[in-house]
RNA sequence: GCCGGUGUAGCUCAGUGGCAGAGCAACGGUUUCGUAAACCGUAGGUCGUCGGUUCAAUCCCGACCACCGGCUCCA
């Protein structure tokens, strides 16, 4: 697939300032107490700096900012000082009186004050739209609202700032910077303090923390570079179980495996229209002269004719490769659906600021597939790819999820979108059509489809609400022409098949990122990296051969076992092995060898009585078997 | 890429213009312990990198790099 690694998550975000007057008053209480604050926190800012210029202060889900531009340059240190004022403001208990200004008052208004972003975003309203204002106080804002009755609605003790952070005018980066101070406020104190709680656990399940704990993955920017994520040997484990579920998957589904360079020549881009328009989201090229000697350390001498330079890229996405295989061989009707699955590395360069754990990198494993096949197995293979999405949601115990519909925009057929206006309705219509019969929860945002179809986004919410695209499905009936790919069909002309992209489980960086802060790194039994953990109490030798015996057994199944046959006490062995989040703990004594049995503990839900040797260690092999 | 912050042992963090510190982890002993941490000891560092100020810089100044929080971007 191509836009794999996908988040355009911050869409939805916008949709709150776009919201209209009526909708606005629907708006629920804590977003008008938050609201509300935005506007008190302005107040406050301006009179602590009255040269400040002000923007915009909306509500977040997470509570309110004010962007403003001023010379002073905020700092956490500042933050006493404003929220001082802020409950001074609270406790004057200002009424929020709404008014309605015609265009001319409004511009006149903000003229006198000098307030340059307020007169653009005055400009920003349609003609006809009424104009509303609040007050409170002295401060006076140009705002559709809604807020609380008075200041005093708010509790001095529930409102927090939160950061200091900057933003472009009208999220343009060609525009000014202004500096944005982000706050949150609750309906009580005790909410507040509720809240931060919850930050403290998040930052805890915050997979960039839990990867270190577990030894999952590294970072080596020094030798390895920034982005490029090191699998260690038990984040490596996750790795290969993911793997060996898509595989064993997409071998169900009727999926052929393939495999690519991770490179190609410029030609390749050029031809699937990748080239230039991303070329900065690509690693720079290598270039080659014709003999293979690297073309930039060769100082031509002087006269000599200048040398044929061939660029290769690393590859941003596997589709082109697909095609050329597509095209390597000749196709009949006879072989369509042709499903070619790649767990294909691909890379990004993408900007510094933009890195994230492994949630944004610039190598990427992604779970790949091309899907070729005639317009009338369209509906049965797309069908067929959302059951496998679902499937996998199963699995990951993953209830929390929203399928985006992006869709093209008509009139923008020929630019945008390639000009293929009875192509996008008839697909557009087939995909709508799978989307409701299989009774998913979606949403359609038009103008939003890539450039050669429509698709669909699957975005998911991790345990500590950080919202991303994980996958992606599209659907493609342009480039595979750009490629002159064809089939020949049952009347023996040459016609070019659909191709449908997809990536369930999107990449490894980023689908492990998620899971691990899904499972706060507690990860099931069959994911788990350290599986089973034998402990013994105490070191007589008959105790250690059956330890040892059971650490075999398990071995020979293919379990991922250990022993702790040291001489630490018990209480110790145990800490260890739940700080590693060990799922499973077997823990003999002399007592347990006598019976038979072992003592069964699991991580973090303590110990779970002893069981026969042979039935625990059947259990763990069939719950591994079932992925549970 | 832009704005701001941070950078001291593997991890969490103290600290000072004049010989670099703790806890945990590691390693070596002692301990033989029944479900989240027994005891003693050892070792561990170019204080992110480079440059400047200074008799002297981990500390002050500058540049760069990386990371963190945002913004922008995300085929």
């Amino acid at each position: 697939m191509n836009q794999n690694d996908p988040s355009q998550f911050d869409a939805a975000k916008s949709d709150v300032q776009r919201k209209t007057l009526e909708q606005r008053d629907q708006i629920d209480e804590l977003a008008r107490l938050r609201h509300s604050c935005a506007h008190i926190l302005a107040t406050a800012v301006l009179r602590l700096w009255p040269d400040a210029q002000l923007d915009i202060g909306p509500w977040t889900d997470e509570g309110f900012y004010y962007d403003f531009d001023l010379q002073h340059r905020f700092t956490p240190d500042d933050f006493p000082k404003i929220e001082e004022e802020m409950r001074k403001i609270t406790k004057e208990n200002q009424v929020f009186e709404k008014s309605i200004k015609t265009r001319d008052e409004a511009r006149a208004h903000f003229e006198a004050k000098g307030q340059r972003f307020k007169l653009e975003r005055l400009a920003d309203i349609p003609e006809g739209e009424a104009i509303s204002f609040f007050q409170n106080g002295e401060f006076v804002d140009l705002c559709a609202g809604p807020h609380v009755m008075r200041t005093g609605n708010v509790k001095p003790g529930a409102i927090k700032l939160l950061r200091v952070a900057s933003a472009y005018f009208r999220g343009n980066e060609k525009n000014p910077q202004l500096q944005r101070l982000y706050g949150t406020a609750f309906k009580t104190k005790d909410d507040l303090e509720n809240w931060i709680k919850l930050q403290e656990e998040a930052k805890k399940r915050d997979h960039r923390r839990i990867g270190a704990e577990m030894g999952l993955f590294a970072f080596d920017s020094d030798y390895v570079g920034p982005g490029l994520a090191l699998w260690l040997p038990k984040g490596g484990v996750l790795v290969e179980e993911l793997e060996r579920l898509a595989k064993e998957t997409e071998f169900q589904a009727g999926y052929v495996r393939v495999r690519t360079p991770h490179l190609a020549k410029e030609k390749m881009y050029k031809t699937s229209g990748h080239l230039p328009y991303y070329a900065e989201s690509m690693f720079p090229p290598m270039e080659l002269a014709e003999d293979g000697a690297p073309a930039a350390t060769e100082a031509a001498p002087a006269g000599a004719p200048p040398r044929h330079v061939e660029r290769y890229y690393l590859k941003a996405m596997n589709c082109p490769h697909h095609h050329r295989i597509f095209a390597a061989e000749p196709r009949s009707y006879r072989d369509l659906p042709l499903r070619l699955a790649e767990y294909g590395t691909c890379y990004r360069y993408e900007q510094s600021g933009e890195l994230f754990g492994l949630m944004r990198v610039r190598s990427m494993n992604m779970n790949d597939a091309h899907i070729y096949c005639t317009a009338e197995q369209f509906a049965e293979e797309f069908r067929a790819v959302n059951e496998m999405y679902l499937k996998y949601f199963r699995i990951f115990g993953l209830d929390r999820y929203q399928m985006r519909f992006s869709t093209h925009d008509p009139s923008r057929l020929g630019q945008k979108f390639v000009n293929e206006p009875e192509l996008w309705k008839k697909t557009e219509d087939m995909v709508r059509q799978v989307l409701i019969e299989s009774g998913i929860n979606y949403i359609e945002v038009p103008n939003e489809a890539a450039f050669y179809g429509p698709k669909i986004d699957v975005q998911v919410w991790s345990a500590i609400g950080r919202e991303f695209t994980i996958a992606t499905n599209q659907v493609d009936f342009a480039v595979p022409a750009r490629f002159g790919l064809t089939y020949r069909d049952r009347d023996n002309t040459e016609k070019t098949p659909l191709c449908i992209h997809r990536a369930p489980l999107g990449t490894h960086e980023r689908f492990i990122g998620f899971l691990i802060e899904h499972y706060a790194g507690n990860f099931p039994l069959w994911l788990a990296p350290q599986q089973v953990r034998v402990l013994t109490i105490g070191e007589e030798q008959p105790l250690l051969d059956y330890a040892k015996g059971i650490v075999q057994e398990l071995r020979s199944q293919f379990v991922r076992v250990e022993g702790d046959f040291g001489s630490n006490p018990i209480k110790a062995k145990i800490a260890d092995a739940e700080k590693a989040r060990v799922h499973t703990m077997l823990v003999i004594g002399l007592r347990d060898l006598e019976a038979g049995v072992v003592s069964v503990r699991l991580h973090s839900k303590g110990p779970q009585g002893a069981r026969p040797k042979a039935e625990a260690i059947a259990g763990i092999v069939s719950d591994i078997r079932e992925r549970r």
